[in-house]
DNA sequence: ACCTGAACACCGTTCAAGT
DNA sequence: ACCTGAACACCGTTCAAGT
């Protein structure tokens, strides 16, 4: 009775096809993932994953839905009974907004593999919905407006997949093979700074600020002017629903 | 002489296979991209591009920096002689950075299924230093530094790949087996509609701004919260080089 | 220098057939 | 209801061999 380890014997979940599927991308990264290997992963024929699934499409929606089994959001605003209560809006909303961008990347970047094949597909399930949920409400009770914080909250989503995305591909693609990414660094950054400074003066000066790659202040600077750009859209005071 | 139609019979270059690589995958999508295919349409057998490429891999990177090869940037900054000279930064700037960002994404757009499967493969070939060189020379002249120059090329150029990532998706990822995107809609709105009003009660709530999806509603959103982000960072009149 | 033929070890998917 | 065996039409890549 209950769960049997994953591969009991009898009885195979979606469950368990997604779980499988995780585990060989972060394994061997997309190359990895066939339905043969999820099949043997699981402990059955290749044939019969298509008894549950219609598609490797279908299972790659249930990865990505899995994907968020073990993302555990901070607690959705909880208001301080007891601290200063601004007019019209909290503005404690940026750190809270700052640390749930931050543990979404940490994410998926813990996840590279995965996050590579999966970011890009909508498939809102069950646990993005709450991710989603507590998003907004910390938006709207820092006095956003409703269609505000649905935008702002698509805005922060496909911002950090996108950085993500970007952060987790080798660098200089053909140069990553076998190179760490300091030496990686160095040496996007002495192309650079080969260029032709006629035509490219500005790249060339900046090699360094561009070949960064200080992945964490990049993100860090992204954030803080996301951050800005939506503060004055806030409703300090509500005009109309004055106390 | 000079180059014939493109598969004249002699000759392949890596150019063409680019090209080939380019044309299968906006004609069928990520799975009409086979080496045999590219081959086909470069009139070639598939072990003769090995001659050519080292990988399937280095002919994407190839692909990747073909994908720019039609885009043309507008005019870099271009300062206007007789028009009014805000110390120590232009304002045109604002414009300058959303015209390039719209043309971007649409330049994307336009190629979505190569853009899914190349977005995230940085290989900045000469057609994509060419506008970051620009990119960064509106910036500079705008009153920005070096750094801050680098880091907002970087932000802009990330968010945008990010948001046609998301956009060119089917939304509901199983729901797009023939669904127009109107009725797409309508459908994911409906469905987040019918979510437990206690658990979810903002995205309930916001159903119809969440499920939009009036892309370039959104689009021009975040553009706004980026510029606006940025715009504090600008040195409007420098304090060591007065005049 | 550039291309081919044939082969190797894989794929996703279907379908009749088993229990 | 759930799984298998065998087959189909594909893959990427290698390598000796051709010109």
């Amino acid at each position: 009775m209950g769960t049997r380890h994953k591969t009991a014997h009898a009885g195979v979940t979606r469950e368990d096809l997604a779980d499988a599927a995780l585990r060989l991308l972060e394994r061997d990264g997309a190359k990895g993932l066939s339905m043969r290997k999820v099949a043997a992963e699981v402990g059955v024929q290749a044939a019969s994953l298509y008894w549950h699934v219609r598609d490797k499409e279908e299972l790659l929606d249930l990865a990505c839905d899995a994907l968020w089994a073990d993302f555990d959001a901070p607690p959705p605003h909880t208001t301080d009974p007891a601290g200063p209560h601004s007019p019209g809006g909290t503005d404690d909303w940026r750190p809270q907004v700052a640390v749930l961008a931050r543990r979404l990347r940490t994410h998926l970047l813990t996840r590279t593999n995965a996050a590579r094949v999966l970011v890009g597909r909508f498939a809102p399930g069950p646990r993005w919905l709450d991710r989603m949920e507590s998003l907004i409400a910390t938006l709207r009770t820092a006095g956003f407006d409703g269609r505000d914080a649905a935008d702002a909250t698509y805005l922060l989503g496909t911002w950090v997949q996108g950085f993500v995305l970007h952060e987790s591909v080798p660098m200089s693609a053909a140069e990553q093979r076998g190179a760490s990414p300091s030496e990686a660094t160095a040496l996007a950054r002495r192309e650079l700074e080969e260029l032709s400074g006629e035509r490219y003066p500005n790249v060339v000066a900046l090699a360094g600020d561009i070949a960064g790659p200080d992945m964490d202040t990049r993100f860090e600077f992204g954030l803080a002017r996301l951050l800005d750009g939506l503060e004055p859209l806030r409703a300090t005071a509500t005009p109309k629903q004055a106390e």
